[in-house]
DNA sequence: TTTAATGCAAACTGTTTGCAGCTCT
DNA sequence: AGAGCTGCAAACAGTTTGCATTAAA
């Protein structure tokens, strides 16, 4: 059942702007600040309001079709919930981002300190800084 | 060298205010926020001003003795910090944080995604978040 | 005595709410 | 036609800044 079955099912309606920010969402690996979701709408030549950006928000997170996130930059974020939970590794020169693998070290990690603290770890956010290759030469 | 002398060498003092915004970290093991720690100075009989407690948070954090953690409550909460690089575990459930030094096997794993991307990674965030040892039995 | 620190009020930023008009079904 | 949705403006909450006053060294 996708998205439009569920708002119907529930006398809720999916429209054109609800269908923009779920489409940002989608083509960003990196959480995303309500202001920069936004901004993003505009440039896909659509003409919506913040406010409908934070109420559309609310309602993804209500369908848990999105997450909300804390950066230390922009302190709300909100990524995509889908499965498939990944990590971004961002050019502090360019801002380009890649997504990396290597989940399995990641698992060990926090087994590890699973075993190290008693805690029982349900969720985390790691996002890496630093330089692309290109950057690294131009820095030479 | 304690606190006092690291701000005197600066020319910085040590003044009441600053004193009792510590204690009162020192005497939470939870994250708190600036508003919550401006009510308990009040309560220690100080009466000292909420902009007060957003200087001192900041100027604790250029001397590294507190954290910033992100929680989803109250966005920014602040921490006693131990020295060096560490990172936080939040329970979900009471909001106790504990840090880890998972070190070695982060590092591993760094390295091991310096050379699947040819990044050079300059700095991380690695939040987690989880359940306590008391929340997990609390729970069942 | 000198210079940093404090506290107030005002400015700012990010987020939420009320309401009139519009739109999907 | 009717209920939900949108956008504007205004209200709000958390945080920062400017400035005169106070206090640590």
């Amino acid at each position: 059942m996708d998205l439009q079955e569920k708002l119907n099912q529930k006398g809720l309606r999916f429209t054109e702007p609800r269908r923009i920010v779920l489409a940002v969402l989608e083509e960003s690996q990196v959480p995303l600040s309500p202001q920069t979701i936004h901004e993003r709408t505009l440039e896909n030549q659509a003409d919506i309001g913040l406010v409908t950006v934070y109420r559309t928000l609310d309602l993804l997170l209500e369908f848990d079709l999105v997450r909300r996130v804390h950066s230390p930059g922009d302190c709300h974020g909100y990524v995509l919930a889908s499965p498939g939970h990944h990590h971004t590794l961002v050019c502090k020169t360019c801002g380009r981002a890649v997504e990396f693998s290597g989940t399995g070290d990641l698992d060990a990690l926090l087994e590890s300190i699973e075993e190290q603290t008693g805690f029982l770890i349900k969720d985390h956010l790691l996002q890496l800084n630093g330089l692309c290759p290109d950057c690294q030469k131009g820095k030479k």
